[in-house]
This record gives C-alpha cells, sequence and structure tokens, in this order.
DNA sequence: CTTTAATTTCGGAATTTCCCGAAATACCGA
DNA sequence: TCGGTATTTCGGGAAATTCCGAAATTAAAG
C-alpha cells in the first residue's frame, strides 16, 4: 500500500466517485444492475462505465489503476468484470494517515 | 477544504515529507534553526528549501499549495515566512476521509 | 465457426504537473 | 539610500496524466 500512489488514484473526480459509488452501489446503480452485487460481486465495469460518463477504455484504465493500489478488487465471470471495494485496504488506508499525519 | 485539491497535493512526496517533517520539526530540522519554532511559529522557508533538497522556488510552490488547500498556514516575520501545519484542517481531513471512505 | 457483447490494451493529442532559473518583491541593517 | 538575504512570481522545457478511439482479447450465444 503506497501513500504516494494511493494519493494519485484519489487526485481524480471520477475515481474519488467510483470508490464513493461503490460503497452503496444500491444507492447509486439502476435495480436492474445490481442482481450481481447481491452475490457480492460488485459492480460490473459497463455499469460504471455508464454511471461515469467517460468511454469504457478510461473507465477500465481507472479501475485497473484503482485495483493496482489496492483500494477495490476484480472478479471475472464469463465476459463480465466486477469489481467491488477492498474494504480491508481501505481501513488500513484510513489508519495510515490518521499515522502519518 | 476540497478533497480533490488535498489529494492532489499530497500526490507528491516533497508535499507529504513537508507535512510530515512539520509535525515533530524537533526531529527534523537541526536544533539551531529551530529558535521560531518556540515561539509557535513553524519552520522558515530556506529550512524546509535545504531539507528538501529542491530549489527555493519549487519550495516556495509547494509551500504555497499545501497553504491554498489549507493544510499549512504560513506567519509572515520581516524577511521570514514560517509555515506550520494547521492541526485543525487536518483533523478535519481526517473526520472527511472516515466519512467518505 | 461466426457474430456479438464486455473488457482491456495501445497509441497519441491535449492538458496538467514538476521543477528549474531569472526576475521581481519584501525587508533589514549600514 | 544601497546592498544583501529571504521569499515569491513568472516563463518554460520535460515528464506525467487525462481521456479518447481503434484494435485486440475474452467469452457467450446462435
Amino acid at each position: 500500500m503506497e501513500l504516494i500512489m494511493v494519493f494519485k488514484a484519489l487526485s481524480n473526480e471520477t475515481r474519488i466517485n467510483i470508490l464513493i459509488w461503490l460503497k452503496q452501489p444500491r444507492l447509486h446503480f439502476p435495480a436492474e444492475e445490481l442482481q450481481d452485487y447481491d452475490a457480492n460481486l460488485g459492480v460490473c465495469v459497463s455499469d460504471i462505465t455508464k454511471k461515469a460518463g467517460l468511454s469504457p477504455s478510461t473507465t477500465s484504465d481507472y479501475l485497473s489503476l484503482l485495483q493496482k493500489c489496492g483500494l477495490i478488487e476484480a472478479t471475472r465471470v464469463g465476459q463480465w468484470t466486477y469489481y467491488k471495494r477492498n474494504e480491508g485496504a481501505i481501513k488500513t488506508l484510513n489508519k495510515l494517515i490518521q499515522k502519518a499525519f
């Protein structure tokens, strides 16, 4: 968990929002898109793409950046990739920030 | 307190370090440079410049960026500008991060 | 096997950030 | 007022980031 990488990841409005959306998917995504959220898989890339209003490639880039620094995790199921928050890592991050600053 | 501005400010190694150095100046700056730290003024730009190993102009830029997003505050005394942490703002930031993520 | 949908990878133009040196400004002391 | 030190402002080249579209990849479905 590189503190500086995390801050770079979070210094972009869309990426911050993705993390917030994934905290409460039910609040931020249409119900019919959330069948797999209930299975604890997360939300798939195309749903996040729609919500973000960016191109699929950019959204995919952002998601893998967030994943690289540990904030979210991916599960591939068939042709879909589901992303959800890594709550453990986020808790660790909060503690790290508390300690460092 | 713009969360995104704060993250941009913190996505640079030197600026992170400045915040950490200012948390415990006695630990990070030579004793003879700290007369004014005891007066609760903070640490002056040239001391921070030496420690950072960057040019005075860059250091000055960084300090005013950190100030703009509220993380530190400046006191001008004669020809010196002293910077110290804004502990209140940093506490607020921690809470904000806790709440948002 | 072919088509179609979901996602990722890659190349690149536009924009922003990094960090410097030169110049300007602020302030003090002689 | 003049010279010297501390700091800030400004212009800009180099490097990184933003975000796209095209192409490649993966996988389901017909």
